[in-house]
DNA sequence: ATGAAAGCGCTAACAA
DNA sequence: TTGTTAGCGCTTTCAT
């Protein structure tokens, strides 16, 4: 009679070498077994093509060995980088990734978290949109937030200092004798635009400076669109919610025959690996993002050793000071 | 008695509603049954914080809905390119991505795609360095490689017609009077590198032109590297791998003093989305690069529901002309 | 329409 | 050491 063609199983392994299961499983665990019948097993292995069932381990097991990460774009090199370090990380420990790409939509974001949470141990959302209280319903499980402040709620969090890397190139900027400064804002629900806006702020009322805020995004697009009213309102220099935005409006200002930084001073966030191959290189505030990645993973690992063990980490920033922003035009 | 603290499943649902695990899972899958047990059911789950488990499913089903993509380097723009345009195909149906980084090395990339392999329902594989025997012997179940020609092999390829854009590329640096060459090479094992430096030998010698290759990478870092190499050679006009190279290059030759186009004309592959906002711009070969994911899955999908249905999918080039190039310095 | 029970492929406790 | 067997959590016949 004909078979009918389906995967080998363990079974078939077994029946085939003459063993049961059990010393399969043995033998393919790396369990002490006789030679002879380990030899047995892996010919009959070979022979039919055999290949464990993850799915069935994992069940057996309790657990996949897989982690979610949830990014809101993954056209952002900034999130790349994210990705890779944690895809380094949790590498090193046997965990895998499962990536999702919101694409900046909350509905898409809910609906994803949800899904990845059925098939994870932990979860990792870089920069979540979705308001706090409605993460906290997620996190049964294992859960990390990236560049987000998550109160005291059960998950971690690990993330840069954004209102101290605003902080110091605001400060920057004034010393350079800017007296009004353009913020090309970010995502309205994110929770980093909100910091940096927040120090701008503080730092703009400690030192007298003018502010303008022009709601812009996270792409080049965003950045490139905002212009006319950062022109309109007459600002000698400009901070990008990231260097994506920067550079948008970076070949706006060349585009409208405008000096960087002649006739405008410009600096953005995040260090893309392409900020420093501009023209002019961008001053940017560099984020530790690969590292965050990293820490995420620890702080994801610790939750999966001892559910409850929650943490903060909050990385430095580093301000990059290149040949985008220089002296205000009309200072002294 | 105290209970110990486990995730409730569907037996404590179905005890907790006083109903079977069959109702359960019927009232969980949307299935035909009496109101009055369906809103028991939606009651105790909710009461309990019940979540299916993913695994469970999954084995029962036979499909993990689950794709494994292999990336040769997740921090380049041009692969989360390809891995946003996948994500959001396979997303439409349901699939999930599962993604790893070989990091281009060889010995990773193979332990990856065994790994993958056990848990996914398909695979992806993104311009791999592995040699095709040896990728065949993986092709148990459904595989499409991108950037990749696969022979006669049980597998699909999707990618991107390399030679025609070279030798666009090529005509258009001859047309501008270059007659000497630069090829900044990229990974030894790739397959698109292959077909580049083929396209670039076969068109040079139709052309009459002189052709010097340096042997670069698929970093930027690398592309600047290369630079005193090409300076040495005499060449009027670089093409590079791609435009990660090609701005490694760039700063480069800007560093040295050396105007772009004015002393050196130079092109890229990929016109990924920074290239348009460098100074100069840089001209470039597009590859559809988004699109080539989406067809991935769709070759993918095909085999998914029919085993052996291979295809290939080859997109054309487009010469994005900016201004990177520009006449030869010695032409007429 | 509902429940009892088998079984997806594997590992681990228990026996021998 | 090796085999027998139970069971991971779920879906799905097969009866009722």
């Amino acid at each position: 009679m004909y078979e009918v063609i389906r995967k080998p199983t363990i079974v078939d392994v077994a029946r085939a070498a003459r063993v049961s299961t059990a010393t399969v499983s043995r033998v393919l665990n790396g369990r002490r077994v006789d030679p002879e019948l380990v030899r047995r097993v892996r010919a009959a292995a070979a022979e039919l093509h055999y290949r464990p069932n993850g799915t069935a381990r994992s069940l057996q097991a309790g657990a996949t060995r897989l982690i979610g990460v949830l990014v809101p774009d993954l056209g952002n090199p900034s999130f790349s980088e994210l990705l890779r370090g944690l895809a380094d990380a949790t590498g090193a420990h046997g965990h895998r990734l499962l990536v999702a790409d919101s694409k900046e939509i909350q509905d898409e974001e809910r609906a994803l978290i949800h899904e990845l949470a059925l098939h994870c141990d932990g979860l990792v959302l870089c920069s979540p949109r979705l308001p706090l209280e409605e993460l906290a319903r997620f996190a049964v499980g294992p859960l990390v937030c990236t560049n987000r402040e998550v109160g005291g709620l059960s998950m971690s969090s690990a993330g840069v200092d954004s209102y101290a890397g605003m902080t110091e190139i605001v400060r920057h900027l004034a010393t350079l004798g800017h007296r009004h400064i353009g913020y090309l804002a970010g995502p309205p629900d994110s929770w980093s635009n909100a910091e940096r806006q927040r120090a701008l702020g503080d730092s703009a009322a400690a030192l007298r400076l003018q502010v303008t805020v022009v709601q812009a995004g996270s792409t080049s697009d965003d950045g490139h669109r905002a212009l006319p009213a950062l022109l309109a309102a007459g600002v000698s220099a400009v901070v990008a919610f990231n260097d994506l935005v920067a550079i948008g409006l970076l070949a706006g200002l060349r585009e409208q025959g405008l000096d960087v930084p002649g006739d405008v001073s410009l600096a953005g966030f995040d260090d893309i690996p392409v900020a420093q191959f501009l023209a002019p290189p961008l001053t940017t505030v560099r984020l530790p993002t690969e590292e965050v990645g990293r820490q995420a993973w620890e702080l994801l690992r610790e939750q999966l050793q001892q559910a409850g063990r929650h943490g903060t980490v909050r990385l430095p920033t580093e301000l990059v000071v290149r040949g985008s922003t220089g002296p205000a035009p009309d200072a002294p």
